[in-house]
DNA sequence: GGCTTGTTGAGACTCTTTCCCAACAAGCAA
DNA sequence: TTGCTTGTTGGGAAAGAGTCTCAACAAGCC
């Protein structure tokens, strides 16, 4: 019998960590020899104050206005250190409609994304029965697998609200 | 009991369908009060000649090669018409590693990828289990699905034996 | 404090995709 | 067929995301 014919939860259960991001990074930076230098803690203390969907255009917008002066980080650096995060296991990254979008990946449970394609919102669930269907299509292929990306498009309850609204208003005329 | 309890089969089923794909194009064209051109002929006579995953690179560069004249169709309609046709329906448009990949979709059955991170491969899995899973997490949270990307991340079984092979290698020395 | 070496920021550059516009050619009607 | 109208094409410029170069800078270490 499988979990979801006895109606799997979608909900997401949390992770406890033993360390604080900035921490961890440190071990990652450590290990590899690279130091913790001022952008990088000021850029990994923003993106983990708030757990969010983000892109790089956005964080590179956010940190200009906290730090106007000359604390900002740079454009190119924001852009390293996303891929040293993702590289250390702290950030996910995934494509969205040809465009980078980052979250938690440390500290954050694993689940995949609906993704309303009328306001652009991600809500987020997850699925043990994805997995296992997943690891199953490897085996059967001689596919080792080692991720995925999944996302259900579709529309958001409240656009579909809206939606209903209007299609009301065009009745009535 | 779910189909994958049972051993679902992963392989495609092929799809028949009754007009051949610039036939299929003609009708959305004239449909759109748009225009039955040469160059839309030529790019499609030759993205249905064969079934693969490509870009718009490849095939602005396949086009180039097959017609160096003054036949040849620039890369503006290139993209033009890949738009058209992920409009109308006759080709699927994916984003893997940040790149536009298309594919057929008329007359192709639906199915998902196995992305093989070493080689670039992809290789494709149908799986009706899935559909279900993702149609039941979107009852569950009052989202209307309209389609997904699912792609499984990992290494063909190519490249598995190279790898086996090159440590095999190394364990001598 | 001084030295070594990784890091940063400014700006140039790459790559993919789209836009602009004058020349062109489908489709249609005479 | 010819001519007209209007959508389409191709060249080149431009936009958007991300990376590279390199001189100035600052961690980490003595
Ligand atoms: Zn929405
Ligand atoms: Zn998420
Ligand atoms: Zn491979
Ligand atoms: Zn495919």
């Amino acid at each position: 019998m499988s979990h979801s014919q006895l109606g799997e939860s979608y909900a997401l259960t949390s992770v406890d960590v033993a360390l604080p991001p900035m921490e961890r990074f440190e071990e990652y930076l450590q290990a590899k020899g690279k130091r913790i230098t001022q952008p990088r803690r000021i850029l990994v203390e923003h993106v983990f104050s708030k757990h969010e969907h983000f892109d790089a255009d956005a964080l590179i917008e956010e940190l200009a206005q906290r730090d106007a002066g000359p604390k900002r980080v740079s454009r190119p650096t924001v852009y390293r250190t996303l891929n040293e995060l993702v590289e250390a296991g702290l950030l996910r990254k995934m494509d969205i409609g040809g465009r980078a979008v980052y979250e938690h990946d440390y500290g954050y449970p694993d689940h995949d994304h609906l993704y309303c394609t009328q306001c652009g919102k991600l809500s987020e669930f997850h699925s043990e029965e994805l997995i296992r269907l997943r690891d199953a299509v490897g085996r059967e292929q001689g596919f080792r697998v080692t991720g995925h990306k999944f996302i259900v498009n579709g529309t958001c309850q409240e656009c579909q609200r809206k939606t209903r609204r209007q299609k009301r208003k065009v009745d009535l005329i």
